[in-house]
DNA sequence: CGGCTGATGATCT
DNA sequence: GATCATCAGCCGG
């Protein structure tokens, strides 16, 4: 049982309140640092799973890296939708990745999610990722995704509408966010599009990217 | 803690 | 047929 959320994030005491679209950047870096500190929530079977957002990633227009580079196809579509939406694919046949779509409908560009400090239904979250340690509930976009319960089927979701699965506004005091180059990738790897709390445990990456 | 490896299947060429 | 926006498990220091 290693670090108890803050006080400030722990779970009931205040509601969430949703974020509307419009605070949301255009820009996916710039959305990508925002989203940091932002609060992600599933409401499932009469549960809340929510957590909050402690690393992402930005996937530009022109950017090598991103599934969109050679235009839309039947697996990315999502990520051509206005600001706010889910775009969910499955990497490497096993893992769902969650990510946040960016710009204007039409431009395909989105940030992911790569890590979660878990603050409510901690339990659930264990159960459906099997017993693993608390800080690695949501430590990687593929466990962050299965610990939320995020699968294709969310996919295309609204995350600023009023659906189960939604964006919620920042919890906690103002963090430092630092910045370095992106995990898991050979095109296109040395934009600096990676953000995450500094020091923060749940972050996750080797460590000479945890700086 | 850091480094390596096999699993695994959709997607696109 | 190649390429993955990864993960868990194992091994050595």
């Amino acid at each position: 049982m290693l670090p108890k959320p803050p006080a400030a994030l722990r779970s009931g005491d205040e509601p969430v309140r949703r974020l509307s679209r419009d605070v949301l950047p255009l820009d996916a870096t710039e959305l990508a640092r925002f989203l940091v500190g932002a609060t992600l929530v599933h409401d499932v079977d009469g549960a809340r799973l929510s957590g909050r957002i402690v690393e992402t990633e930005a996937y530009l227009v022109g950017d090598a890296a991103s599934h969109a580079f050679r235009g839309r196809t039947a697996r990315n579509g999502a990520m051509f939708l206005e600001r706010g939406h889910a775009y969910v694919y499955i990497s490497y046949g096993c893992w769902p990745m969650l990510n946040v779509s960016a710009g204007e409908a039409g431009v395909g560009t989105a940030v992911l999610l790569r890590a979660l400090e878990p603050i409510d239904g901690i339990e659930a979250m264990r159960e459906s990722r099997g017993a693993a340690r608390i800080l690695d509930i949501a430590r990687g976009p593929g466990r962050l995704a299965g610990a939320m319960r995020v699968t294709l089927a969310d996919d295309g979701a609204d995350l600023c509408g009023d659906g189960p699965l939604w964006l919620g506004a920042p919890l906690g005091p103002p963090m430092t966010i630092a910045t370095t180059t992106r995990i898991g990738i050979t095109k296109d790897a040395e934009r600096p599009l990676r953000f995450f709390e500094r020091g923060n445990p749940f972050v996750s990456g080797p460590r000479r990217l945890i700086d």
